[in-house]
DNA sequence: CCAATAGTGTCTGTGAGACAGTATAAG
DNA sequence: CTTATACTGTCTCACAGACACTATTGG
C-alpha cells in the first residue's frame, strides 16, 4: 500500500488552494470542416447536372498565414464546449440555419502548427444541405470543389484553384482526415441525407455517393442497397430530354 | 474585396508583438486507455482457459476524486505532442516495453469534468500484449476485467468490483467510448494481434473476438474469415485433455 | 427516330450462418 | 471409453457485381 502524504483533508479545502496559473497553458481552438454537395449545370441540355463535393473555406485576413485559405475556426470559450463553439462558428461564418450534422473529427496538436503559441485544434466535421444556407458567399468565404488524387488536394472555386500549400496551418491535413472519415461513415450510416435536399432522385443520390467515395457504382446494385433507407414520393422530376425519374425522400 | 486595416506589415513583426497571455487558457491532458486480454485458468483440467478483456486503472491518491479509480493520465508538456505524452505515460505508469498499438480516441471537453479548472482530455487507446509488460501490478495499479451490459460497466479485479460511479471524473464515459471504437475496428483491421501473444490457437483468437464483440461466433465461419490474416506454424498446443491445436501467428 | 437517363430481371460468385460429422488428445 | 475441444464439409441464404433488357422523355 502506498502511503503518500496527502496535503489536504477534504476536496473543498484542496480546491480552495489550487492555483490554476501554476502551469504553462496552451490554447484550444475548434475548426469546423463544412462539407456539402454542389450542382454544376451541364452544358448539354440532354445530360444531367454533375454534382461535386465541396468544402467551405475562409481567406485569412491577418497574420499568421495571411491570404491563405483556411477552415473556419476560433478559440473555445471557457464556458462553452467544443461542440458549442463549433455551432457558434457555423452560425457566424456560414450562416447555417436548419438542422446540420456535426461531429468531432480529431484533435490536431503538432507542436508548431501555429507559430504564435501552442494551439490544439479540436477539428469538427459538419455536413450541410446548401438549401438551408442563408448565405451568398463573398470574396473571402467560398465553396471549393474537392478532388483528392494520390493524397494531393485540388480545390477549385469559380475563379481559384488551390492545392495543399495554399491552405493555412495544417488545414490540408484536416481536410484529408475529414474526407477519410466521411468515406467510411457514408458506408454504414445515413449521413449522406444531411447533404441532400429533402427530395432527390436516386440518380442524384448515387452521384453523391460516387463523388465522395471516388469510384463508380453499379446502378442496379446501388438501388437495391439504398432501397431500405428511402421512400418514393408521388412526384417526378421531368423536363430533361429523357425518361423522368421518381423523387425519393429519406425514410 | 474586404479592406480591413492590417496592424502589421509582416508575419515576423506580428509574432513579435503577439501576447500569449492575453486569453484565458484551459489545461490540456491526455488519458491512455490501456486494453489487454487476460487469462483465467479453468477449474476443470479438461476445459480450456477463459480469456477476458481488461483495462488498466490507477487509484487516485490525491484530490479531486481521491480513492476513485482512473485511467492513467497527465498533462501534456508544451514541447511534446499528445501522442508523445501518451507514450510517456505508458512507460511510466504501465512499464510497457515492446511495440504497442496507440491511437487517439476522442477529446473529452465537458466544462465541469474536472473541478479544478477547465481541462480538455485528449483520450487515447492503447492495445498491449501482457507478455510485453515488465510490470507486476500493485495495490494502486490494477487490471480490471470488463463487462458491459445495458450501457453499465462492471469492472472486476481479484479483490474489487467497480461500477461507473467508482470511476473518477468522466472516465466511465471514456472507457465506453474506447470499447465502442475497439468493437468497430476489430472488424475491419488487424488490431487484435496487438493484444495477442506471438503464437496462439484459433480457438484463443476466436475467444478474444467473442469477449470484445460480446457475442458468440461460429467456429467454422470464424476460421474461414480469419484464414487470410494468419499462418500456421509447425507447432501444436498439447497437454489438454482433448485434440491438440495448431499454433498460428499473424501473417 | 435519337440521345440520354430511369428502372428491372436475372445469372453468378462470394461469403456468412447453420449444423452435422470426423479427428485426437488425457485420463 | 469418455470428455472436451479441433477441424472439415456442405447446404442454404443474403447480397454485390455484371450485364442485358425495357421504359420514357424532349427535341
Amino acid at each position: 500500500m502506498t502511503n503518500k502524504p496527502k496535503r489536504y483533508s477534504s476536496e473543498s479545502e484542496f480546491l480552495a488552494d489550487y492555483d490554476v496559473t501554476k502551469f504553462d497553458r496552451p490554447s484550444v481552438a475548434v475548426n469546423v470542416l463544412v462539407f456539402s454537395v454542389s450542382n454544376n449545370v451541364a452544358e448539354n441540355w440532354r445530360r444531367t447536372d454533375k454534382k461535386s463535393f465541396s468544402v467551405l473555406l475562409v481567406r485569412r485576413d491577418d497574420y499568421p498565414d495571411i491570404d491563405k485559405w483556411s477552415i473556419p475556426g476560433g478559440f473555445i470559450g471557457m464556458q462553452e464546449t467544443a461542440l458549442d463553439a463549433a455551432h457558434r462558428l457555423l452560425r457566424s461564418k456560414a450562416g447555417v440555419v436548419g438542422g446540420i450534422y456535426l461531429e468531432q473529427l480529431y484533435t490536431f496538436d503538432d507542436i508548431d502548427r501555429d507559430p504564435r503559441t501552442r494551439v490544439f485544434s479540436i477539428a469538427h466535421m459538419a455536413l450541410i444541405n446548401k438549401a438551408n444556407l442563408h448565405y451568398s458567399g463573398s470574396h473571402d468565404v467560398q465553396w471549393f470543389d474537392i478532388e483528392l488524387a494520390d493524397g494531393k488536394l485540388l480545390l477549385t472555386s469559380d475563379d481559384l484553384i488551390l492545392t495543399d500549400k495554399d491552405l493555412a496551418f495544417d488545414h490540408a491535413k484536416i481536410i484529408k482526415t475529414g474526407i477519410e472519415r466521411l468515406r467510411n461513415k457514408i458506408e454504414y450510416t445515413d449521413i449522406v441525407f444531411d447533404m441532400m435536399p429533402r427530395e432527390f432522385t436516386l440518380g442524384e443520390l448515387q452521384q453523391v455517393y460516387e463523388i465522395i467515395l471516388g469510384r463508380k457504382l453499379i446502378p442496379a446494385a446501388f438501388r437495391r442497397t439504398i432501397a431500405n433507407k428511402v421512400v418514393a414520393t408521388e412526384k417526378m422530376r421531368t423536363g430533361s430530354g429523357h425518361r423522368p425519374s421518381v423523387l425519393f425522400k429519406k425514410k
